[in-house]
RNA sequence: GCCGCCAUCGUCUAGCGGUUUAGGACAUCGCCCUCUCAAGGCGGAGAUCACGGGUUCAAAUCCCGUUGGCGGCGCCA
């Protein structure tokens, strides 16, 4: 048997958004574990509303989340270029279509105006019957046909709907699925100005293309009788189906922008992995008997089936992907991190927030705060108080400092001179430290946490004798009389 | 209005007729660890499997209906 061949066809018209990378997502593992072939596709039909910079996007947001496509733009293939509808209008593919449709009798051309057409189906709702062009352009005779041609109209072409039958199919996830004829309207294949619809198109190019497979949303379930008419139309065989099933906001309703972040480059830039999206869209709509909750790529393609697939929709939950994308950076070794961290800095452009950093200590202190990292985004203000003067919180201030002021500056003041003669590795700095609350009869605590805020101005941080080693005792001894003269005096 | 899809803990889900006092994960709560914050370990709470009928010796699992949610109904894709 031939190779299964999956697409992935966005419209240009927006960001990639995280509906349409759960989609590309399920086709590339499908593909991947088939050992088969994940063709990209640019449905472009919509004059008005698609663009270049969306192209452009997409294709970077696709490469960034790793889902690589082995055919499609930049990797055309003779056999099925070209890979954008546009321009496969031009090449003349869907006219030779539309013109055997029309020969033989299965489509018709109508002059009937929007509004017309709007009418009608108002009409048709009110009686409560299915809203449907009432094709009475199916009827005109050649003359009228010529006549209204000649008066310079231009007609849409209609898909003439067999009436009195069935069209239906197994779903590969949902199982038997069934639609009335009936209740199908004489949809528009091809628009007045020749340019093909969305639904005659996607058959015509799937068949081309030889997919093999459609997985795509079941948002498209209500399209798929009307593109399977039109395989039967054109003796063509049909493709294997897959409807996912939706992802939903927080309110039960598709998720869309007003839930919030959808745009994929949006999570590039708060500091998502690839790796981290990728898993937590997978669990949406798939899932092993096992419960497994963490994969990695290759995981994922060795396990996915689409018959492990459900068919009910699932809200998109932020907070789990969040404990994943952390989950995913605390498996990462420091320098893994360090670099991922570097990489995401330019990506976003923001190099500039680590202008001055010393390199080899910035990485010490990734090490440092290795099991606190949840997004790449978290890393600077974790870490930049090492960097720059720190700046004492006023919480921290009033919680370590004034409330035990006694104890508190005897700690700094007799530090910043006694540490002037300890090794600053963090085991003697935790044994001078221990050793100081014995003497004075002090609690561990009214002894770490007043050097804590004074060398990192916050209640926060890293153990407290590794930060101390890294800033060094210069830094340490500077900061302590920084806040000396500050809080104390 | 017409058509279609869906329905198990707050959320993602396991379950595909008996092994189920319905399992796991996130979130939540408690305890432990601990110099803080995390991370980690242990434990708790949380689902009359939407509802009502069937089928069957036996149903969360199969069938029908109801209700609810969502989706589609464009010369958008």
């Amino acid at each position: 048997m031939a190779l299964p061949r999956v697409r992935f066809a966005p419209s240009p018209t927006g960001d990639l958004h995280i509906g349409g990378v759960r989609t590309a997502l399920f086709n590339y593992l499908f593909a991947r574990n088939q050992d088969g072939v994940f063709v990209l596709r640019i449905e472009d039909t919509d004059e008005q509303r698609s663009t270049d910079e969306s192209t452009k996007i997409i294709l970077y947001a696709l490469k960034w989340l790793g889902l690589e496509w082995d055919e499609g733009p930049s990797k055309e293939v003779e056999k099925y270029a070209p890979y954008f509808q546009m321009k496969r209008k031009e090449a003349g593919i869907y006219q030779k279509y539309i013109d055997e449709l029309l020969q033989k009798g299965l489509a018709y051309k109508c002059f009937c105006s929007p509004e017309e057409v709007e009418e009608m189906r108002k009409e048709a709702q009110k009686k409560k019957l299915p809203p449907k062009y009432d094709r009475r352009c199916s009827h005109l005779t050649p003359q009228q046909i010529k006549e209204k041609e000649d008066q310079g109209l231009k007609p849409v072409i209609r898909f003439k709907i067999p009436q009195g039958q069935k069209v239906v199919w197994d779903d590969l996830i949902r199982g038997h699925i069934e639609f009335e004829n009936d209740v199908l309207d004489d949809f528009v294949i091809a628009k007045a100005n020749g340019v093909p619809t969305y639904n005659f198109a996607c058959v015509v190019d799937d068949r081309l293309q030889e997919i093999s497979h459609v997985i795509r949303g079941d948002d498209h379930i209500s399209n798929t009788p009307k593109q399977l008419l039109i395989y039967d139309a054109l003796n063509w065989p049909r493709p294997q189906l897959a409807h996912t099933a939706m992802i939903l906001g927080p309110d039960g309703a598709r998720l869309s922008k007003r839930h919030g972040h959808t745009s994929v480059l949006e999570y590039q830039k708060e500091g998502y992995l690839p790796e981290a999206l990728l898993n937590y869209l997978a669990l949406l709509g798939w899932s092993t008997t096992d419960s497994q909750q963490i994969f990695t790529l290759p995981e994922l393609i060795e396990k996915f089936s689409l018959s492990q697939c459900g068919s009910s929709p699932s809200t998109f939950d932020p907070v789990k992907l969040l404990w994943l994308n952390g989950e995913k950076i605390r498996s990462k070794t420091n320098g893994e991190i360090y670099d991922l961290f570097l990489v995401w800095l330019k990506q976003t452009n923001q190099e500039n927030l680590i202008d001055g950093w010393d390199r080899q200590i910035l990485k010490k202190a990734i090490e440092l705060e290795h099991d606190k990292i949840k997004l790449l985004k978290d890393i600077p203000t974790l870490v930049d108080f090492f960097f720059k003067p720190c700046i004492y919180e006023d919480e921290a201030v009033q919680k370590v400092f004034k409330k035990n002021l006694e104890s508190a500056k005897l700690v700094l003041a007799k530090s910043a001179k006694n540490l002037e003669n300890v090794e600053f590795s963090a085991e003697a700095l935790e044994n001078y430290a221990r050793d100081f609350a014995k003497e004075n009869n002090l609690s561990n605590g009214k002894v770490f946490h007043p050097l804590r805020v004074a060398a990192s101005g916050r209640t926060q941080g890293p153990s407290l004798f590794h930060l101390m080693e890294l800033l060094g005792r210069k830094e340490v001894i500077a900061r302590i009389n920084t806040a000396l003269e500050k809080f104390f005096s």
